[in-house]
DNA sequence: ATGCATCGCGCG
DNA sequence: AAAGCGCGCGATGCAT
C-alpha cells in the first residue's frame, strides 16, 4: 500500500504552571487548560498549510488515516493528541526524533539541533520559540501568524529531516518506531486504579508510623547533613563517611549498601526505629511511582506506555516523560496493579542470560556455548570449577551465586577487588567475603578457563584504534563479518551502528563524547557495549515478529524480556508460540541457542 | 526561582 | 596496566 506521508506539528497553549516541563505528556493533553492554538499539516510534498484553533476538527477529519504514514518530530507527542483528543490511529507512525536518536545516539535529538547537524544551508533552521505566547488562551492574529509561520518552518525542517534520513534507514527499525509509538497511543493494558491508591494509602500510613516511631523530624532524616549532625549531637556517634568513586572527596556514607553505614546500624541496634525511619524516608519510589501510574491512565483504564526508542547507544530502551517502566520493583504491588483487561492474559517470556550466551557466542567459547545449548546450569558448573568440588545449583545456593556472579561480571574485564566486593555488598544475593587470595584466584581462573573471552577484549582494543584510523575502516571481526568498523562506529548485522562520537586516544586511554560529556571506553567495555547491541536486535526481531501475530499486542519491553497482552483462552498454546518466536535463531548467528522462560497472569506479576 | 551535578536506587 | 555494562527518576545541595 501506497501510504500518504502525514507531516504534522501541534502548537498548544502553555503557561508558566500549565507545560510540558512540568506535566507528563498525558497530564498536559488530558488536562481541562489544554488548547490546540492550530496545527501545520504538509501532506506528501505539497506545501505546509497553517489550520487555526477553529479548523482543526475539520481538517483532521478530511485525511484517510487508514491510508497515513504519519512524521512527527516527538511523535509521543502530537500522535497521543490524536489518540486522546481525536480518536485517531493513523496506519503508520514515523518519528524524526527517534530516527535521529536512533542514528546519532550520543548526541542531542531536539529539532534544532538535528537541523544544525544535517543541513549546512543556513535558511534550515529552527525559529525562536515564540515566548510571548506563553499564558495567552486564544491568540491575538498577530501573534497566531508568527506563531503559524515558526510551526510551518518545523513541519518543513521535520518533512526534509525525514526525507534526508530515511534512505538506509532499517525497515525494521521503522517498524519498531511505529510499536513504540503505538504502545502509548493505542495502550493494550490497564490500571487498576483501585488496588493502586489502597496501596498507596498503606505506604503513605507506613511510612508516617516509621517515622513517628523514630521522633525525628523528616527534614532530619532526609538531609544528609542533618541526618549527620542528628548522629554527631543527639546520639553521639561520629557519622560513617566514605570517599566519593565519582569526585575523589570526602562524603557521608549513608547509602542502604555501604558497609559503614550498615556497620553503624549493627553496632547501635537501639537506634532500629531511627535507621528503619531514615532508610524509609530516602526511599520514595513506591509513592512517586503509583501517582505517576495514575496520571498516565485513561479514564478506560486503559495504561499508555512511554518507551524512549534508542535511549542507549546499544540501542535499549530508556524510560521517558517521568514514568520508568523498566524498573519497576519485581514482585511489587505497583507491578500486581499493571493488568490485563478483561478477557486477556498478560503474556511475559524473558530470554535466559541472552548476554552471557551472546558473549560465549561471538568470543567463540565453545564449551561455554555447548553448556547453555544443552541446558546445563553454567553458573554452578563455573562455580564447581571454583570451589573444586561439584556444585549443586538447589543445595548450594551461596555457592552457585557466586558462580554467577563471576559468570555475569567476569565476561568484561571486572577486576578482583570489585568481584569482591560485589559478593559482599549483597546488592544482588547473599552477602559472600571472599578472602582476597580467593577473589583473585577466581579472576585468574575464569580468564584461564575461558580465554577466548579475555583475547576479545585484546581484539576490541584493537577496534578502538581501527575506528580512529582511516586506513582500517572495513575492517570487519565476527562470522561472516558480523561487525564492520566503520568511522567512530561499529556496523551492526541490523545496519544500524553502534556510536562512539568523536571517539579519541587521551594519553593512551581511549574515550568519547555521550551529550557533550567525555566517557571512556576500553575492550572490555566495548566488548559488553557489542553483546548488549546484539542482544537488543534479538529482542526487537521477536518483538515485531509477535506484534504481527494478530491475537496478540506487545504492551511493552524491558531489555530482555517481551510483555504482551492476549487471549485468555488456551493460554498455554499462546505461550508456547511467544516462546518459539523469541528462540529462532537470528540469520547471523545460526549457532547462537537461545532459551526463554515465559509466564501468564491477568496481571504483570504473580 | 531555576538549572546542573551528584548520589542513591530501581531494573535489565 | 587495568577497568563489568546500560538506563531514568527523585531528592538534595550548590551555583547562577
Amino acid at each position: 500500500m501506497v501510504m500518504t506521508l502525514i507531516t504534522l506539528d501541534f502548537e498548544t497553549y502553555y503557561s508558566v504552571e500549565y507545560q510540558l516541563s512540568k506535566l507528563t505528556t498525558m497530564e498536559y493533553i488530558r488536562s481541562k487548560q489544554f488548547k490546540i492554538w492550530g496545527v501545520g499539516i504538509k501532506i506528501d510534498n505539497n506545501d505546509s498549510e497553517w489550520y487555526s484553533h477553529d479548523e482543526v476538527e475539520d481538517c483532521l477529519a478530511a485525511i484517510n488515516w487508514q491510508e497515513a504514514d504519519l512524521v512527527c518530530h516527538n511523535a509521543l507527542f502530537d500522535a497521543a493528541i490524536l489518540s486522546e483528543r481525536f480518536n485517531i490511529i493513523p496506519a503508520y507512525y514515523s518519528d524524526t526524533a527517534c530516527m535521529a536518536r536512533g542514528l546519532s545516539p550520543n548526541t542531542s535529538a531536539k529539532l534544532a539541533e538535528v537541523a544544525k547537524r544535517l543541513f549546512d544551508d543556513e535558511s534550515m533552521r529552527k525559529g525562536d520559540e515564540l515566548v510571548k505566547a506563553k499564558g495567552i488562551v486564544d491568540l491575538p492574529p498577530e501573534i497566531e501568524e508568527e506563531i503559524a509561520k515558526y510551526c510551518i518552518q518545523d513541519v518543513d525542517l521535520t518533512y526534509a529531516i525525514y526525507s534526508k534520513l530515511l534512505p538506509g534507514f532499517p525497515q525494521s527499525e521503522l517498524n519498531l518506531i511505529d510499536a513504540t509509538t503505538r504502545m502509548f497511543c493505542q495502550p493494550s493494558l490497564v490500571l487498576d486504579r483501585e488496588r493502586l491508591i489502597q496501596s498507596l494509602n498503606d505506604e503513605i500510613a507506613n511510612k508516617e508510623k516509621k517515622i513517628e516511631a523514630a521522633g525525628v523530624e523528616r527534614a532530619v532524616l532526609a538531609s544528609n547533613p542533618k541526618f549527620a549532625e542528628y548522629l554527631q549531637d543527639e546520639l553521639g556517634i561520629v557519622p560513617p563517611t566514605k570517599i566519593s568513586l565519582q569526585t575523589n572527596k570526602e562524603t557521608f556514607a549513608f547509602g542502604k549498601s555501604d558497609p559503614a553505614f550498615i556497620q553503624m546500624q549493627e553496632m547501635y541496634p537501639q537506634y532500629k526505629s531511627i535507621w528503619d525511619a531514615r532508610l524509609t524516608v530516602k526511599s520514595r519510589l513506591k509513592e512517586t511511582r503509583a501517582s505517576r501510574l495514575l496520571a498516565a491512565a485513561r479514564s478506560d483504564r486503559k495504561l499508555n506506555i512511554p518507551l524512549k526508542y534508542y535511549a542507549a547507544h546499544t540501542g535499549r530502551f530508556g524510560g521517558v516523560d517521568r514514568l520508568n517502566l523498566q524498573n519497576m520493583p519485581r514482585g511489587s504491588e505497583l507491578r500486581k496493579c499493571i493488568a490485563a483487561p478483561d478477557g486477556h492474559l498478560v503474556y511475559v517470556a524473558d530470554y535466559s542470560n541472552i548476554e552471557a550466551r551472546m558473549l560465549a557466542w561471538l568470543a567463540d567459547e565453545q564449551d561455554l556455548l555447548q553448556q547453555f545449548a544443552s541446558g546445563t546450569d553454567v553458573y554452578a558448573a563455573f562455580a564447581s570449577t571454583i570451589y573444586n568440588r561439584k556444585i549443586n545449583g538447589k543445595t548450594d545456593p551461596t555457592e552457585r551465586f557466586v558462580g554467577k556472579t563471576a559468570v555475569l561480571g567476569l565476561g568484561y574485564g571486572m577486576g578482583w577487588r570489585k568481584f569482591q566486593a560485589t559478593l559482599s555488598s549483597g546488592s544482588s544475593g547473599p552477602v559472600v567475603e571472599l578472602p582476597d587470595s580467593e577473589a583473585m584466584s577466581v579472576v585468574y581462573n575464569y580468564r584461564n578457563k575461558f580465554y577466548k573471552i579475555a583475547r576479545l577484549w585484546k581484539v576490541a582494543d584493537q577496534m578502538l584504534a581501527w575506528m580512529i584510523t582511516e586506513a582500517l575502516h572495513g575492517n570487519t571481526y565476527g562470522p561472516d563479518g558480523l561487525l564492520r568498523i566503520e568511522k567512530n562506529s561499529i556496523r551492526l548485522p541490523n545496519e544500524m551502528s553502534l556510536n562512539y562520537t568523536n571517539l579519541r586516544n587521551v594519553n593512551g586511554e581511549y574515550e568519547y563524547e555521550r551529550h557533550g560529556k567525555p566517557i571512556k571506553i576500553y575492550g572490555g567495555k566495548l566488548v559488553e557495549n557489542i553483546i548488549q547491541a546484539l542482544a537488543r536486535i534479538v529482542i526487537t526481531d521477536a518483538l515485531l515478529q509477535i506484534n504481527q501475530l494478530n491475537n496478540l499486542n506487545v504492551a511493552f519491553t524491558v531489555h530482555d524480556e517481551i510483555i504482551a497482552v492476549g487471549p485468555k483462552q488456551d493460554p498455554d498454546t499462546t505461550m508456547e508460540t511467544i516462546t518459539q518466536m523469541m528462540e529462532v535463531r537470528p540469520p547471523w548467528a545460526s549457532t547462537l541457542p537461545l532459551a526463554v522462560e515465559g509466564g501468564y497472569a491477568d496481571r504483570y506479576s504473580k
